[in-house]
DNA sequence: CGAAGTGTTGAGTCCGGTCAACTCTAGTGG
DNA sequence: CCACTAGAGTTGACCGGACTCAACACTTCG
């Protein structure tokens, strides 16, 4: 009795009952066994704006997933330019599979709570649940959309354009039930004018002038200098190139 | 005893049983019951340079293996800027797997040879050969290391840098044994000028100008337009940023 | 031969970078 | 409480690298 109330009912583990993410992220795809098994190794914890998840060439131990906030992956040339190569939200699963160590860094961009656990448990999991690794196919598919899509913003857009295409972004993935209607949207910038810069392949002297100027035009208005509302989306939209 | 021979020695179709990339490639992943019925349902074919193999927006119902030649992808904006958001070489796959139809174009670069087959052929393998899954995984995070490289590139380096990075990624892949050594390497431009422009975020004018640049500091020799003699890699690489 | 396509070169312009001054806020410590 | 500092952001003046526009060279093809 007591068994088949623990299988059928929920043999889920606590960790991860109240898990917002559990049915989005890569957990979804893991029976409930397997659940409790990867929970044993999992811990939650919380990350401070600007720590360091990451190194680039830095051994890979422990793959996460975000359970809220922001990451920030960044690569860096030799001489201090830097360019943020993508940017993480819940319930995005953070680890590169195959490969010993990152090439890439992952910050904290604001405080960032994760749920980690160890690589080895999840590697070994993926050979024996195929959905699995189904999943992490289809997370790849969409960073690698998401990257290709981006490489259009930092190669071919003007400064006007790259600064609107990224308040749409993160209007987007703050707010991914709202879509498309002309009603404003308010949100907390995850950025700083430099992270901002270094995702648009900017100087943070030119995405200044580029909110001033969208400020100026009434497409948004700015508070606090990270709080923004778009006045009308279809307007940055129209802003944005595409 | 046939039945034997067909299993182990060799019961590889003749389509595949030359095929180059074989090995490399997704159908690595496939025993040779399973090679037989792909190959049944599959057709190799010779693209011209320009023809394009898969639009925007369009359906896909079929995948592909490189097996020769340069494919680039490529998106446009409404007004006509282009990006070329990625190159693939033999023997990589061609094709978004979860998706009825793509987001980018498809061109062949050069011309181009390829193995193709049916989608849904393809996905049913997928699922009943985890292997399988498992190699597209492995090509599409690759891709997206790629990427997010080219990222870094387009938004961080100059044009001097990016003519310099573009000239060792070809030579890289051109020539993927050869690596390191300060010989000179020679190899045919699989892009024109325009090509090369889209590929870094660039004009076909500045293209020009810093080939021009590198050829008068003798780093690099051309001969008809296409042919490129790289005379001291490392020289080069010094010029590409990193 | 002319035409079309590809690539190079020059002259001038402009967008975004550089450098610098300034504002605003938050935090620290006497 | 205020003075001081440090960090984030804005704004202005100037500059330069990449773009624009245009002319020209070379090859291929009809």
């Amino acid at each position: 009795m007591e068994l088949r109330k623990d299988i059928h009912t929920n043999g889920i583990p606590v960790l991860c009952v109240s898990c917002e993410v559990r049915h989005r992220g890569v957990c979804g795809a893991l029976d409930p066994d397997q659940l409790i098994a990867l929970a044993k190794a999992s811990h939650k914890h919380t990350i401070k704006e600007g720590e360091e998840l990451i190194g680039d060439a830095e051994q890979i131990d422990v793959y996460s997933n975000v359970l809220a906030g922001v990451v920030k992956l960044t690569k860096t040339l030799s001489d201090g330019r830097q360019q943020i190569v993508g940017l993480q939200f819940a319930p995005d699963f953070l680890g590169r599979p195959f490969r010993k160590e990152s090439s890439i860094n992952a910050e904290a961009a604001t405080e960032v709570s994760l749920c980690s656990f160890p690589k080895a448990t999840m590697d070994r999991m993926m050979q024996e649940q195929p959905g699995l690794e189904n999943r992490l196919l289809q997370q790849a598919l969409i960073e690698l959309d998401d990257a290709r899509d981006w490489m259009v913003t930092l190669g071919r857009k003007t400064a006007a354009e790259k600064v609107a295409s990224f308040l749409l972004l993160i209007a987007r993935n703050i707010d991914p039930e709202r879509e498309a209607n002309g009603r404003s949207i308010a949100f907390d910038l995850p950025l700083t004018r430099a992270d901002i810069a270094d995702f648009l392949g900017l100087t943070i002297e030119t995405v200044s002038r580029q909110l001033t100027r969208l400020r100026a035009d009434n497409v948004i208005r700015i508070e606090n200098n990270r709080h923004v509302t778009v006045e009308n989306i279809d307007r940055l939209r129209g802003r944005a190139g595409n």
